[in-house]
DNA sequence: TATTGTTATACTCTATAACTATA
DNA sequence: TATAGTTATAGAGTATAACAATA
């Protein structure tokens, strides 16, 4: 039912495809690790630096059942870095926000993704810029 | 301490980055859960299915303590798909090695990886060869 | 003594199901 | 009745520490 390429190529873009998200994932949990949060954690936290969001989007965007949502945000709230908003237009939605201190915990997280851009150096900027092309066009539209 | 570049395009290299990862990580644990796996049990079998491995390796591997390795090959072994071998060369040493239908199953768990290879079918093959050659540069020598 | 694998423990993440309070 | 969030539960992954067998 498949369409998709075969060839060795193919195969081996995919081989290096699997060892950046290795690498990528792992490095993660270390650099949420140093801010003593778990990667779930520190992906909550990244999500609501932006702005306040109800459990059930946060569910969404991790992809997991809405209950785990729950416990993630219990132990952000009791550290202080997270806290629960009511809905002014709906009672039942709780809204997440980063506390001051969640949000520079945040900043800092995103400063210690150094090790993402850490291997980008060894590109030129024209080359940067070939790749950022070739993984938007990979990624397509649906980009969220 | 850091040499790493800051300007927009590498951090929006970084985020395209982020979200390949992100894709790739979630739609391999889904790939895993249609064989009944989890993510962590698909990794260890994928691993094996080259040549048996001490308990001790699979956890350098997997980047986690060998305490844990020793709970997931019991759960893969309960089920058939991997057995305990002994090591000729040091009685210590356990290798982990699939039976034959682990080695079935870690087989078209790999078919099933096709999600990795469809977004590759929007990009030509010169395109493909030039993404390849950015990410090996990208990741250097040390590519394990 | 050092190393390999295991056990015991505690914590987190996960899905499922049932519950509550709103809508 | 439908939806948002929670609770309760059970299974899995994780790190830490202590242990037995072997080197």
């Amino acid at each position: 039912m498949t369409t998709s390429p075969t060839d060795p190529l193919t195969l081996e873009v995919v081989e290096l495809i699997g060892t950046v998200v290795a690498r990528y994932y792992t490095e993660y949990e270390q650099a949420a690790a140093q801010h003593s949060l778990t990667g779930a954690q520190a992906r909550v936290l990244g999500l609501l630096s932006l702005e306040p969001v109800p459990m059930r989007r946060i569910a969404q965007k991790l992809r997991c059942e809405p209950s785990n949502v729950t416990g993630i945000v219990d132990r952000l709230e009791t550290r202080g870095l997270v806290e629960r908003r009511p809905d002014p237009d709906d009672r039942r939605v709780k809204l997440a926000a980063p506390t001051p201190e969640g949000l520079e915990t945040s900043r800092r997280l995103r400063e210690s993704l150094d090790f993402a851009r850490e291997p980008l150096s060894r590109l030129s900027e024209a080359e940067r810029a070939l790749l950022r092309d070739l993984l938007k066009r990979m990624l397509g539209e649906n980009v969220l």
